[in-house]
DNA sequence: TAAAAAATTTAGACAATCCTAAAAATATTT
DNA sequence: AAATATTTTTAGGATTGTCTAAATTTTTTA
């Protein structure tokens, strides 16, 4: 088993990541700025993690995540989400104050420790941004969902994921009364500027601009 | 507030419990055996430690821990036993296989986290070898306590605490069931070799060498 | 008390990670 | 296609923490 250090492990993260969405090349730029460091620091690692065979890099093109990368990385993401339920549901942490502990937490090293933890939570399915955890076995298994911003009027859906982690947005959506879980129907769309007005669990009705509604996804 | 690195907390904290039984200077030596590390490594590190207040250091001479350095040295050693406490009674660790788990945990960087932990877990006075968990105000509270290899014959006393953390220790007390909280009762005292004969909870009677009485205390 | 031994510190190197500034490669404009 | 702009890499240096080997100081021994 090949050891990644604490900082290999972070870059590792931030590749999968950025690779999540399909992208099939991630480029020194995005890298720097997701991890608020330096095109030259991201350069001298990349040569380290494709010595590591954790991706495949070419010089001035760009970075692509190895299989072996993505479980490395899917571990990590295993970490971070067991602990963020964790801090939620045994700690009465608010899902604005969970990110930047388990950014730390991911990274303590033990197997024992991460499948108790999972047992000891019931084998949790989703943290609590609604992203799904990886099992053990190392496999991802993703619900299907729809961004709030592609319904259409009428169309109600249950709101089950958001992808913005940043404490302001968590924070909006707590005043809002956008949670994990509530019914969603838009009642109207202003072609305008493409914000939304919704009604939340048939009590209340707001507005909500396109910048939010597409950090929010829903099942139907 | 002054922060120090994660091999410096490690350091402090070894230095703390050097400092523990009294001693009133503690070597460049001793260091170095405890962390597992080099003499010329730790001289390095007793400059920084010095520079930031967190001892007294004398060249040649050797180190004693100020005020600052043991309050900084009580909240980590805070956060290992509460940590400790939490993988033995939630996650159904042995109390053998907790110690490194929790030397990585006891450097992570959340106040709220641990006023949480504590919370969480009722405000235990002890960890799972009976150390006494200092207080969120930086107090560590002593209970009395005596050395099983003190005690003489016909002398009764319940196991609160084992000075050795070793795994090899705390599963040949498993073994022999030497727990917390157990009566003994000293059967007989062999003086050739300061080995005990011991009853334990008026059940079964047993030997132990002086190297492991010496590692046990108990409260009459 | 002088020599030998032990403990400790310093000197010099190395690895990991970060940075700034300069150079090189690639992409975009005109 | 040449000039310009952007992206990326390299060069060189700082910091933290490690080590070995050599120098220095302290302690022990004879
Ligand atoms: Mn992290
Ligand atoms: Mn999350
Ligand atoms: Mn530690
Ligand atoms: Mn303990």
């Amino acid at each position: 088993m090949i050891s990644l250090s604490y900082t290999e492990e972070n870059y590792l993260k931030a590749i999968y990541h950025l690779s999540y969405l399909g992208k099939e090349c991630i480029t020194t730029n995005e890298i720097a700025e997701m991890l608020n460091t330096k095109p030259a620091s991201v350069s001298d690692m990349l040569k380290k993690l494709s010595q590591k065979e954790m991706i495949n890099y070419v010089k001035y093109y760009g970075v692509e995540i190895t299989d072996q990368g993505k479980s490395c990385a899917l571990k990590i993401v295993r970490k971070h989400r067991l602990w963020e339920v964790f801090l939620v549901e045994k700690l009465k942490f608010n899902w604005d104050e969970v990110h930047d502990v388990a950014e730390e937490l991911e990274h303590i090293q033990s197997n024992l420790l991460i499948e108790r933890l999972d047992h000891f939570l019931g084998f949790p399915k989703y943290d609590p941004h609604g992203d799904p955890i990886p099992g053990a076995d190392g496999l991802l298994r993703e619900k299907p969902q729809i961004g709030l911003c592609d319904l259409t009027i009428n169309d109600i859906g249950f709101l089950s994921n958001v992808k913005e982690a940043g404490v302001a947005f968590l924070q909006y959506c707590d005043k809002v009364g956008l949670k994990i879980g509530v019914k969603i129907k838009v009642i109207d769309k202003v072609s305008f500027d493409n914000s939304l007005e919704i009604e939340i669990d048939n009590i209340k009705t707001i507005s909500i601009s396109k910048e939010v509604s597409k950090n929010i996804f829903v099942t139907r």
